[in-house]
DNA sequence: TTTCAAGTTAAGAATGATTCCTAAGTAATA
DNA sequence: TATTACTTAGGAATCATTCTTAACTTGAAA
């Protein structure tokens, strides 16, 4: 872990370190405002403007990524892996969703589109339902 | 217009179709302030937590939905036909991207499988990439 | 090991985004 | 025209995020 903060050229702090491995086992895309709270206990001295400071630099050095919402706050994904989103409207949590297959059908249906004035960076799904038994994982095979 | 709100059960009141209109108007996916401005100069008594509390209500009736941004803003969108969004992280703009094509691909491709725990509600495309030129159209085919 | 410069952080103030409250206003019905 | 239930203005309050500055600390060089 503190391989990963360094190898992006930036200074290994306490803070960062502690703010990373914090967001690493939060897999529910967190708030800034949960990963204070999360880390307040063992670390009370790391400030809430640290917090956010430090999650833009992660965004900013490729650490972790921001989640679209459409709530108005900031939350954060750990996962860098190419992969969509399914929104649960109903229990307000957002699950991740991975599909190589379907990942190459959308790719290559861009590929053989003629995409003018856009470089395109990456797709993704954002998957809109309610979840049925909020105690059960959702699994889609 | 005026039938659009009648139609859901709403009152129609003047600031209602004031910022009805607005939104329709504003296909940039408009935040609350930028909604808040346009009507101002035409309308400078409708409040700003009148337009915060007006738009809301307009997506709980359906005239209108909110859209995903990373941004910890909220925006809306006039534009109930299903479709994705292009996100330009240069420009910062959204674009609506619509295909009847990709759209059944998609929607066949979850009917294949077997989902469990969720009723899926609707699928849509998040595309990020950087507009090349920004004074012209983004365009696929 | 020590020094030091540059980057980082704490703490709280400030700013921006959104919600709440209540008295006053008004749409729509009778 | 009267009435009532819903809506709104205005500003206060709350929540989310950024800024400021003095103090701290990382990491490279000596």
């Amino acid at each position: 872990m503190k391989e990963k903060i360094a190898g992006t050229g930036l200074k290994v702090t306490h803070q960062r370190m502690v703010i990373y491995d914090a967001v690493l086992q939060m897999n529910f895309h967190p708030t800034v405002e949960q990963i204070y709270e999360d880390i307040q206990g063992e670390n009370p001295s790391i400030s809430l403007g640290t917090v956010y400071k430090t999650l833009e630099t992660f965004v900013e050095y490729g650490l972790i990524d921001r989640v679209f919402t459409e709530e108005g706050v900031r939350r954060y994904d750990p996962n860098l892996e190419h992969h969509g989103h399914i929104y649960c409207t109903n229990t307000r949590e957002i699950v991740d969703y991975y599909s190589e297959e379907l990942n190459e059908i959308i790719t290559g249906f861009f590929k053989k589109r003629k995409v003018n004035n856009l470089k395109i960076k990456n797709i993704t799904l954002q998957i809109n339902g309610d979840k049925i038994d909020p105690d059960k994982d959702i699994t889609i095979k």
